[in-house]
RNA sequence: GCUGUUAUAGCUCAGUGGUAGAGCACUUCCUUGGUAAGGAAGAGGUCACGAGUUCAAGUCUCGUUAACAGCUCCA
């Protein structure tokens, strides 16, 4: 007998080979036909894997990560299979689950092209096949059987895969007609698999490496239940109506211009006045919290960046130097505000009861990003940071590490995000060569990271890896309505540029000692955060940061000269107003949504009461009835200052 | 940057080699005293840019630019 243990830390004795399946019989008939995979030791297997010995056990159903996981990736066969049958001759790559669905790397026979006209043929042929409810068998392969076979089937792509890996450790699953190298784990059969849906096909190289060749990449999701399928059709199209690029000209925010330049944002009247509302906003807190504004210029002169070791760096992957009359004079396009920050820092003696310093600026940097990733306001290659920089002693670290998740948890929960979550972002374990500094310093400040977070008692993930080359990182992400992930706030320790800049202070032992700096923005970029707020809220930003509060829309042209009053008196009174007197057809705008970003509508010209009240509807909850100017701009008002009372 | 797709009026989009289109928006006029909406007329396009094929190109070919999707990248 042996003993397994439960995630609520029960024990229960079963016969040594007892598979994951049998387990969830023995609970009951309803887990066991809900259970897609389960953990043995932390290990994810298939339900008919034998356990031999005491486990720590888990089942997964469709609910938990790594029952989708194994749901997909099987998922990701039976389309392998399907696209087998289709076009005999193809060759497949690599075919994972991921974060949303799967895909399959295929290399489709000389000639054929798979586009999206064929993924219903290719969704049907799925089904057709889940219906024979085929088993994914398991079986252990050594390595020499591995590399013949997949050569007899003619797939290069899975041979040079096997190479790679070592003997005894190759297992290649089968269902049906369709084997596949592959390391599971899998679903028992593709029986579950009850609605599938082809999302997209694009290209991919062969393992990353733009001189392999082009693989076709096909995009699927699949779930157990139709319904849900639906389901996540909808949450699909409604991502796309938050789209920002979609509802920032809508609104009105933000535009491009091809002849400006690509990835240069040009923010509209009304995209300012959202984004000075956020800056003032921030200002607000940094006042309070010891920063000092600063400001520097847009480029510095190249020396800059050679001392702060950006230019060999990224050097040859940025804008490039501008060139002055003057012979071998040259400036670059400021990609980020540290380094002036630092000659700030080194322009006068500094001592020890100086710090922390905290000099922060909008700075707005250029980055020569890659043309193909530019993406709306999210990548782009002018924008500002809300940056600052801390230098401090290196035993103020944590503290001010702390005061800085202070001011990123107030910007959230003014801004209504609910669901986020942290990222320690530290070196990567084995390869070491890319970071600057001493492990010594990395080490501490690596730590300081960690017990700041455990002391918010804020849920943080650890990455390898992930740190920049010059510190590790805090960066902050919010889900938004959809479950999207997005990556906001960002704290990094820099135990580095203090060193290249020769930043010193003096202590209270009258020696000379290196500061620490601590880079930090709260909302990242103003673009990216604007973005991000925009899918989030899908335009209905919060009162105090509308840019129209209220549209004023006289009933005719009669009631133009009335309209325009009010308008006034509700600027006059706080309300920040625009007036749409252009326009009768108001019916329509209502029933065509097109008002639906302003949060209210003032109507004037009413008949028993002309002149005297306005009639006020609010968005999304309707009439708020009639009444006079002064009492509607109260109402707005003491919103706005219920949503700010806090800051 | 790579691969693929796309580019027609302010917006959303039709237009498959033979005189440039629709809806909404815009302008002017008429109608409307209502819980919200009818009518008439008008203006608006070097069909992204540049070459080529053709008697003839918005349409076919090539190049450029930009956007979109994916890959790679993100100080």
């Amino acid at each position: 007998m042996i003993k397994i243990t439960f995630p609520d830390g029960s024990v229960r004795e079963y016969a040594a080979g007892v598979t994951g399946m049998e387990i969830a019989e023995s609970i009951s008939s309803r887990l066991a036909q809900e259970v897609l995979a389960c953990s043995v030791n932390g290990v994810t297997v298939e339900l008919n894997r034998p356990i031999t010995e005491d486990a720590e056990f888990r089942l997964f159903k469709w609910e938990d990560p790594e029952g989708k996981h194994a749901f997909w990736h099987t998922s990701s066969h039976l389309m392998a299979e399907a696209i087998q049958e289709l076009w005999p001759g193809t060759q497949f790559g690599i075919g994972p689950a991921i974060e949303q669905g799967f895909y399959y790397d295929v290399m489709p026979p000389e000639g054929v092209v798979i586009s999206e006209s064929d993924f219903a043929r290719i969704e049907q042929k799925m089904m057709e096949l889940q219906q024979r409810k085929e088993n994914l068998v398991r079986s252990e392969i050594s390595k020499s059987d591995a590399l013949k076979f997949f050569a007899d089937h003619g797939q290069n792509y899975k041979n040079e895969l096997i190479e790679d890996l070592e003997d005894g450790t190759i297992t290649t699953y089968t269902q049906g007609a369709f084997v596949d190298l592959c390391r599971g784990p899998h679903l028992l059969s593709t029986a579950p698999i009850k609605a599938v849906k082809v999302m997209a096909v694009s290209s991919a190289y062969w393992r990353g490496d733009e001189k392999r060749p082009q693989m076709t990449r096909v995009y699927g999701v699949s779930f157990p239940k139709k319904k849900l399928l639906d389901e996540y059709l909808q949450m699909i199209e409604e991502a796309k109506r938050r789209d920002h690029r979609k509802i920032g000209k809508e609104m009105e925010l933000f535009m491009f211009s091809e002849l400006v330049g690509k990835g240069l944002p040009m923010w509209l009247p009304k995209g300012t006045a959202l984004r000075l509302r956020l800056e003032d906003f921030l200002k607000k807190i940094q006042k309070r919290f010891g920063y000092q504004q600063v400001m520097t210029p847009h480029i510095g002169s190249k020396n800059l960046y050679i001392t702060s070791g950006h230019y060999a760096k990224y050097g040859k992957d940025s804008f490039q130097p501008i060139h002055t009359p003057e012979e071998g004079e040259e400036y670059m396009l400021k990609p980020m505000n540290c380094p002036h920050h630092c000659a700030i820092y080194a322009w006068k003696p500094r001592s020890y009861r100086d710090l922390p310093l905290r000099l922060a600026e909008f700075g707005t940097v250029y980055r020569y990003e890659q043309s193909g990733e530019l993406h709306g306001l999210t990548r782009v290659r002018g924008f500002t940071q809300d940056d600052a920089h801390i230098f401090c002693r290196p035993d103020q670290v944590k503290d001010e590490f702390l005061r800085v998740m202070d001011i990123i948890l107030i910007i959230f929960k003014a801004l209504n995000f609910q669901n986020y979550e942290a990222q320690i972002s530290l070196r990567d374990q084995v390869n070491r060569d890319k970071y600057i500094g001493s492990d010594e310093n990395w080490e501490r400040a690596e730590q300081s990271i960690i017990e700041a977070c455990q002391e918010k008692g804020l849920p943080a993930r650890i990455e390898y890896g992930e740190a920049a080359f010059y510190g590790p990182k805090l960066d902050f992400m919010v889900k938004d309505a959809l479950g999207r992930r997005w990556q906001l706030g960002t704290i990094q320790v820099d135990y580095n540029l203090p060193e290249r800049f020769g930043l010193e202070y003096t202590g209270a032992d009258n020696l000379k000692h290196r500061p620490v700096m601590i880079h930090r923005a709260p909302f990242g970029s103003m673009e990216r955060f604007v973005a991000v707020l925009i899918e989030h809220t899908a335009g209905r930003f919060p009162l105090w940061l509308m840019p129209d509060q209220a549209v004023v829309m006289p009933i005719s042209d009669k009631f133009n000269d009335y309209g325009h009053e009010v308008a006034r008196q509700l600027e006059m009174l706080g309300v920040r107003t625009t007036i749409d007197d252009r326009s009768e057809k108001i019916g329509r705008k209502i029933r065509d949504n097109e008002l639906k970003h302003i949060p209210y509508l003032v109507i004037v010209g009413e008949k028993e009461t002309a002149e005297q009240t306005i009639s006020v509807r609010k968005q999304g909850e309707g009439e708020m009835g009639s009444m006079k100017v002064e009492a509607f701009a109260k109402i707005v008002n003491d919103l706005v200052d219920e949503m700010t009372k806090e800051f």
